[in-house]
DNA sequence: TATGAATGAGCCTTCATTCAT
DNA sequence: CATGAATGAAGGCTCATTCAT
């Protein structure tokens, strides 16, 4: 029943294609969005559909694979005791600039994938734990809590999610300064 | 020859069916999201398909009638000097929070339908107008431009676009109390 | 984005259409199995795949309007005193011998629509009806129950579904010979 | 040249992958149904997909192998001139209730694969040389052939492949009562 | 020889859009 | 002008089968 049109380049691809999905499904979102067609993540890759699913069950897997190369450097460096949760935003802010994917991991809201919870807990886990400790803090205003760090990225990553590519940057900056001047305020 | 399911009402009907499809417009939105079919906004008018198409042949064009009835609202109130920016903006954020169709006007993707531009720019104008004459700016800060508000509507909208209904109100208060701050700040 | 290819033939071909499904599923049931493609369905009777799930939303439902026509003649049939559980019961054999969908009615175990099970039952109750009264239940043995009669037509189409065409007739024969031994022994 | 997931056992491996696949094969069908997943099978034998379409190119083969090991006790048991065609059903029965792979060989469809027929001969056969013993024919009565036998069998077991895995068992008491009174009647 | 990844056909379902009546 | 059925493209997902290693 099956008639092969592309040749099976073999098990040794797997690792290979899993890298290419993840930065395909990179760029896919970033441009079309979290919605964007599966078969087109599979195509912008080089693969058939059943790899996609192979490697990403869910559509949650995949951005969770995407997000998670984005956690762990941030991970990294807020390991680094004078890093400040500034410092952090900063980064945060700039992966959600250029980063579709991470934009469904800050608002977890609608998915039935516990793993999505899990990575936003840990991402949360961080911003917390910066704020508690008063030299980590940085300018961040003392009423400000954890949710609302939180809700700042989300409505930064949301309306990101909206805008065009070409005015993504400039948008991201305004909205920053603008949500910045609350969390500091 | 045989009877119509639903009789033909005549071209006085139009007006009402106008009038019956922008309601369930705003219902289905509200209910199911923008993204609701096209066909479950005509079943919920109680109308065939190729009405709703007659009267608006896109998304947009529906989510623009939709929001015309609000922001007509909005611009009778704003015609009283009595009524400052944090008023207006307390009114909007109240119809973002509860009419999905306010989100597509206020950030317009679609770039097809010049009209999105118009709406959008009518509200604009009303915010730009109460932010020039000091009486009526109201409590906004004094470095706060007319598009950063307009920024601070479309965070909103964005982040509860992508909040499930339960929730929505919650999100919306505390967002708006984050933004609210820069925008006071 | 879509480009039509056959002509739209208009409301008018609705009831056509109706009728058209229901004899093309008669047929690819009885050629394919129950299990038999939707498309193959649509394809058969010369609609597009929208029309099939228009009329008819889930398997079972085309299933239970294939059954429908089936069923009201054995009602009108039941409804005469004059006929025994036999007649009842040679009707219903040669039903099941020709018509796939039957089968589909018999053993209901695997489905979630009640109205298979509404229309299971209004089978079976032809048949208990038939069994209480002595001079319609004809030569059925005293001690066999309407679940075994149902039970002996549940084998008797599920034999014939595993039965290719040509030898249907022959093992419908031969089948329901032992069965009828079983009733009446 | 890096290393593969799991060891390659070498040709030495082969019979017990062969015995593996067969008992997963009684498994997964006897779980899932005889349309189970290939992969299901390999995956529940712990070797890859390859080995067992090496060892069995279609689904038939490998019921046929998991149908081996039963007829081959059944033709011990048979050898026995105490055992009765009784003695032989109340085997068959046993097995065709709990192993949907004796449905598949009881009644062969799939005319591709002639060891099927020869399967389904063999058991036949043996049923034939009780039946004409007359010490050996138990209460079988008089005028059933062995045709009727094999077919009362085939339906037990094309029902039961119908039902669902709870009702299997008193499906098939019932279903068994049954069709024991025809062929004893 | 065993592994298990890759492939893509195929079925399912939804919905935007058209158009006969 | 209104109706709502028809259409088919599009996307989701599964799984039989092949084949590089």
């Amino acid at each position: 029943m099956t008639s092969p049109r592309r040749v099976n380049r073999g098990p040794k691809a797997a690792a290979g294609n899993r890298a290419a999905l993840i930065q395909a499904a990179r760029e896919v979102f970033a441009d079309s969005g979290f919605d964007a067609p599966f078969s087109s993540i599979a195509r912008a890759a080089g693969v058939g559909q059943g790899v996609l699913y192979r490697h990403f069950p869910t559509r949650e897997s995949i951005a969770l694979a995407v997000f998670e190369e984005n956690i762990e450097g941030i991970e990294a460096l807020a390991d680094d005791p004078a890093v400040t949760v500034d410092d952090l935003l900063a980064i945060m802010v700039d992966q959600i600039t250029t980063s579709a994917a991470f934009i469904a991991m800050i608002h977890p809201a609608n998915t039935d994938d516990m793993r999505l919870f899990e990575v936003a807990r840990r991402l949360i886990t961080l911003i917390a734990e910066k704020l508690e400790d008063p030299r980590q803090r940085g300018t961040i205003s003392a009423d400000i809590t954890t949710a609302d760090v939180v809700l700042a990225l989300a409505m930064l990553a949301a309306v990101l999610s909206k805008t065009d590519a070409q005015s993504k940057k400039e948008t991201a900056r305004q909205a920053w300064a603008l949500l910045d001047r609350a969390l500091r305020g």
